[in-house]
DNA sequence: CTATTGATTGAT
DNA sequence: TCAATCAATAGG
């Protein structure tokens, strides 16, 4: 198992998305190690009405348009974090949204982090992964594995995905921009 | 300046 | 179904 390379996220964001699925998100903090298996992405493009993107680059949006593997974490409805990666090369503003982890390790860390015993609520969900690994705002606008917060490829990722419409927006089409592992229980909506 | 919305979650 | 809670954005 290895850390992905930079170049991974310089390619067609839906197929970044689809590549990431199976590989291990890990954050390292001074309590201990978090790691959780990506099994839940979004896709978000340039000329998607539903992407922060979509109407040009902004100081919050930023990150989108930087340089590919760049960390993009964004504040919404006042009290949650989600965690993206940008995708494609410098300049063109896409990313994929993480949805979901199933928690590998650092249960006990999730646990307390998310006030709750049930492992199916640890990362279920876009701001429940951002909680559960600590996932800190100050990594925004950073570039992926080069600080606590790195993501490891298996060997050999041999998986299904299903693919499906987007969840929880309201602008744009329903594009088929959604992936998941088939039959997997830790995608936030069955 | 004020009003509305939102890539969400958790409780009712 | 709805409140929490605030940054970004649209409108005046």
């Amino acid at each position: 198992m290895k850390p992905l390379p930079l170049n991974f996220f310089n390619n067609s964001t839906a197929e970044v998305a689809k590549a990431l699925l199976g590989c291990y998100l890990v954050n390292e903090t001074p309590q201990g190690e978090a790691i959780g298996k990506i099994v839940e992405t979004e896709a978000y493009l340039s000329d998607d009405p539903a992407s922060h993107s979509s109407k040009g680059i902004t100081e919050r949006n930023k990150p989108m348009f930087s340089h590919p593997g760049t960390i993009y974490i964004y504040f919404t409805y006042g009290m949650y974090h989600c965690f993206n990666i940008a995708t494609r090369e410098k300049g063109i503003g896409e990313a994929v949204l993480i949805r979901a982890l199933e928690p590998i390790k650092g249960l006990e860390l999730m646990k307390k982090r998310r006030k709750t015993d049930n492992i199916k609520e640890l990362c279920n969900g876009p701001a429940k992964l951002v909680q559960a690994l600590d996932i800190s705002k100050k990594l925004n606008n950073s570039p992926i594995n080069s600080s606590s917060l790195k993501i490891f490829q298996p060997d050999n990722n041999k998986i299904k995905i299903t693919t499906a419409k987007r969840i929880g927006i309201s602008k744009g089409a329903e594009l088929p921009l959604r992936f998941f592992i088939k039959d997997n229980k830790f995608v936030s909506k069955p």
